[in-house]
DNA sequence: GTTAAATTTTAGGCGCGCCTAAAACATACT
DNA sequence: AGTATGTTTTAGGCGCGCCTAAAATTTAAC
C-alpha cells in the first residue's frame, strides 16, 4: 500500500539512507497524536506539543510538505499523508512494543518505560522488531493500555472516555492510562491500583473539576481531577472486544 | 574517577541535555580503537575508518579538544582524554553487551548484530545497560570475543596474536574474531567453525599473503590470507585467564 | 638544502533544526 | 468598515556535521 516510494520512504525502512530522521519521525508522530483529537492540527499545537517555537514548527512543517509526509495548507493547518501515517505508525509501533518489552523482559517498572522508548523507537529494525513482537507473543496492546499498530498500520481502537466523563454509578474498566502524563504521576496511579484491566465503579464526580469518588475493590478511593482525566475508561455493560491486559 | 565534570560529561551519562552526541560519541569511539593500534592517532586514519574527508575530521576534531575529551596536536595527533577514553568504553561497552543480548535473548544471529547494536548503543540509559547486563549474568565477552569493559572502564585485555602470525606447528584457540569485518566474512567463519573458544592447530601458512592450512576436529581445512586476518588467537600452552565463550 | 609529494589544516559553503524579531494574515469587536 | 488581538508565516541568524578547494606544513627524495 505503499503510494509514494520516493528517496525517504523506499522500503518504509526508515534508516537505510545516511539522512538523521529522527526529527522526522518525531514531528509525524506528534502529528498523528494530535490529529487523534482535532483534525488538522495547527500549527501551534505541533509547536506546543513538541516545545518548539511556531516558527520552528512552521518551517518543519513545510519541509514535510515538501516530502510529502505532510498536507499543508496555510493558515489553515497539517493533516498525514499516507506515507506520513505509515512512518508514524511505524514508530508507534516501535515505542509501545519497546514499552512492553523493558517490562515484560527486563524488568522495568510501569512508570519509567517512557523516556527510554522514545529514544529506542526511531533506531529498532524491521528485523528487530519482528523479534521483540515475536518474544511478547505478538500483543496487541501496550502496558499504558494503548493499542499496538499492526505491521500493516492497522489500529485495534477502543471506544474509550475519560474517567471524569461518565455518570455516577456507572461501573467501568479502565481501558488505557495516557502515558504522556509524567512519571511521577503515572506510579501514583500504580499505587492506587489504577492500571489497565482493573474494573472500579464511579461514586461522584465534584463539579468544577473537584475530585473523583470511586469505588474499587470495596474500598472507596478519592482522587483528584488531574489525576483521574489520565485514565480512560470503557463502561462494563458493552464490554465485547478484547481488554487490555 | 571522573577527572573534569563539565556540562557535558556530568554524572558521566551522555544523554542528558538535549544535545546529539551520537557524531562525539562515534569519533571517540574510533579513536579508542585506533589508539589500540596505534596512539597518536592521525586525523587521516581517523578520517578513514569513519568514512568522511579529512577536513571533517580535522574540525571535529578541533570541537573534540575544547570540550576536552581529547589531546590534540596539530600536525601530530590526537590522543584520547580521561573523560574521553570514559566516554568511549561506555559506547563500547553498551555496543557489546547489546550485541550479546541481541543473540542470546532474541534469537540473532553472529554476524547481523553489528549494524544494529551501532545504532542502539547510542540510546541506552544507565538502567538499561545495568538490566541488559544482568539478564546476560554480567559476561565479560561479547560473540565475537571481544571483552566488555566494566561500568568502571576496566577492559580484561588478552595478549592476542593474528592467525597469520603464528608458526607452523602451533596449536591455538580462537579468542576473537574482528568484528569490523563485513557480515558476509563472518558468517563465512561461523559456517567453518571458525568461533571463539573453538582450538585449531596450525599447518602451513604459504608466503606472499597466501593461503593457511589448518587442523581442525581432525579435518583439514584451507583458508585464504584475508579470512585468517581477522582471526585472532591464543597459543595453546599459555593458557591461563578466562576465554571467551 | 632545495624541491617534490603527501598529509594536514583552513576557508568558505550547505542543509538541518532550532532561535528571535518583524511582517502578514485571520478573527472578533465596535 | 476599521481597529485591536491573536495566530501564523517569513526573514535572518546560529551551531552542527559534512563537503570541496586552496593553503600550509611535514616528509621524502634528490
Amino acid at each position: 500500500m505503499a503510494p509514494d516510494i520516493n528517496a525517504l520512504t523506499q522500503g518504509s525502512s526508515l534508516q537505510r539512507d545516511g539522512l538523521n530522521h529522527q526529527a522526522i519521525e518525531d514531528y509525524l508522530k506528534t502529528i498523528y497524536m494530535l490529529e487523534q483529537e482535532e483534525s488538522p492540527v495547527s500549527t501551534s499545537r505541533i509547536a506546543a506539543a513538541r516545545d518548539v517555537k511556531p516558527g520552528s514548527a512552521t518551517s518543519m512543517i513545510q519541509r514535510l510538505d515538501k516530502l510529502n509526509l505532510v498536507n499543508y495548507v496555510k493558515h489553515y493547518g497539517v493533516t498525514l499523508t499516507e506515507s506520513g501515517r505509515e512512518i508514524a505508525l511505524e514508530v508507534i509501533r516501535h515505542h509501545r512494543l519497546v514499552e512492553l518489552y523493558l517490562i515484560e523482559a527486563l524488568g522495568f517498572s510501569w512508570d519509567e518505560v517512557h523516556e527510554q522508548a522514545d529514544l529506542l523507537e526511531h533506531v529498532i529494525s524491521e528485523k528487530l522488531e519482528e523479534r521483540i513482537a515475536a518474544a511478547l507473543n505478538y500483543p496487541e496492546f501496550d502496558p499504558h493500555g494503548d493499542p499496538i499498530p499492526s505491521r500493516e498500520g492497522e489500529v485495534s481502537e477502543l471506544h474509550t472516555y475519560r474517567l471524569t466523563s461518565v455518570l455516577p454509578g456507572t461501573v467501568v474498566v479502565i481501558s488505557r492510562v495516557l502515558d504522556d502524563a509524567d512519571s511521577k504521576l503515572l506510579r501514583y496511579l500504580g499505587t492506587l491500583g489504577l492500571v489497565p484491566g482493573v474494573s472500579l465503579k464511579v461514586i461522584d464526580i465534584a463539579p468544577f473539576d473537584g475530585p473523583i469518588t470511586i469505588e474499587l475493590d470495596k474500598e472507596t478511593l478519592i482522587v483528584g481531577h488531574k489525576v483521574a482525566d489520565s485514565v480512560l475508561i470503557m463502561p462494563v455493560d458493552e464490554t465485547e472486544g478484547t481488554l487490555a491486559p
